[in-house]
DNA sequence: ATAAAAAACAGGGTTAAAACCCTGTCCAAT
DNA sequence: ATTGGACAGGGTTTTAACCCTGTTTTTTAT
């Protein structure tokens, strides 16, 4: 088991370059930590992997953020992993945003830390993902819990068919009922159905609430 | 003119340490630059401004996140101009987030940088703002000009009445017309008339355009 | 495995509301 | 003074909302 006493090989990646001087600053007097590179933006980061790798020196663990133009950190992190199977990757989020949890979830990074952490907190959480295990900020940590309970909790949302999510689509398309029955070759009538029952599902007066209700639960 | 020549005496103010420590690092070397206090969150920040200014040091630049936890930047330089009329703030926005910008003129920061900025750059931000005059980041300042581009050419949103403003803020509180003329002491008849008004100008079908139009214009 | 129950889907008839068609008054612009 | 726009309203048509029934599919309990 020398193999993990060699040092860390780092690449970060963010589009902030005072970011970037942050975290080196933070890794510093970190020596069994070494930061190989630092890309701006996705696709030199892609690059880098490419070349560490044909060196024979592979990269250990992508730090990288999640926001950033262009290729964002999880498109980054798909197309990585996707080529480098034994590559860490810790993502760094800004704030705890809840939607791109379950993207991060998705693309299996191996730890999601939140901007604010502190030196040693953050050392911790590269050691830990290098060695294979995974880190997830308390923060990033509670949200997915939340999410969780929040999908196992009956809400209105995840009670609707599928056929009345698709009716819900259509008339955020401003689409009248009679546009709907054509559109999915069904009875006027029984759009009219579906949209009672829904109204009366989502607890909403008119299509109103029922339109309010598509965006707060980003079904549209 | 000596006082020129004095160290400008900085205030960072982010919730993000690694980000504090990128601009102490990139300012490091900049002797006429003095880093007297950072600051984690806004209340801290306007405490330590009133003890630099109890103390006769008072701060000259503020160098402010503005998404940051409780009190975000944009209320922190409304305050922090309200006790200090002469200090000077400097903005940092993490992308072009043109929501915000309004916000930030009204607040009259002195300027609004990126945080893809480079070392140089920011080194002359800082300088500039200290001495008095305004800095704008090239993307702020595009962001600025196609909002005052978009408020000259005229657009749906600002070609609508006070009256007709009112009616639409009660349509999306899912109030019927009938509900909204006993709400305003007109007839139902006259709350249709607004509602087919509305309809025309904004150019939708029904009330489901309408409550789009609402919510991406933001009258609610 | 199969009957019973629940829920999705489809639809008819009626009522309430929204959308569309007009007219007319008041006020401010110049 | 007249013109355009905000505001108010009447009459008619269209659409959404509410009241039901029946069929098919999916779950659940026996």
């Amino acid at each position: 088991m020398q193999e993990e006493k060699q040092t860390i090989k780092l690449l970060l990646t963010d589009d902030h370059q005072m970011l970037l001087d942050g975290i080196r600053s933070l890794l510093r007097k970190e020596t069994d930590i070494e930061i190989i590179a630092e890309a701006t933006n996705g696709k030199t980061a892609l690059e880098i992997l490419q070349k560490q790798a044909d060196n024979n020196t592979p990269i250990d663990v992508l730090l990288t953020d999640i926001s950033m133009p262009q290729m964002d950190g999880v498109e980054l992190t798909r197309l990585a992993k996707l080529r480098f199977p034994d590559l860490k990757v810790l993502v760094l989020t800004m704030h705890d945003e809840r939607a791109l949890i379950e993207q991060i979830l998705a693309v299996e990074a191996e730890g999601y830390i939140l901007k604010n952490i502190g030196r040693k907190e953050l050392i911790k959480a590269i050691k830990k993902v290098a060695e294979g295990s995974s880190h997830y900020s308390p923060e990033v940590l509670e949200v997915i819990m939340q999410k969780k309970k929040e999908q196992n909790q009956e809400t209105p949302a995840n009670s609707l068919t599928k056929r009345e999510t698709e009716i819900i689509q259509l008339i955020c398309k401003e689409y009248s009922s009679a546009e709907i029955a054509e559109t999915l070759f069904i009875s006027t009538r029984t759009v009219e159905t579906h949209r009672k029952n829904i109204l009366q599902k989502i607890n909403v007066k008119n299509v109103v609430g029922l339109i309010k209700f598509a965006f707060k639960n980003q079904l549209v």
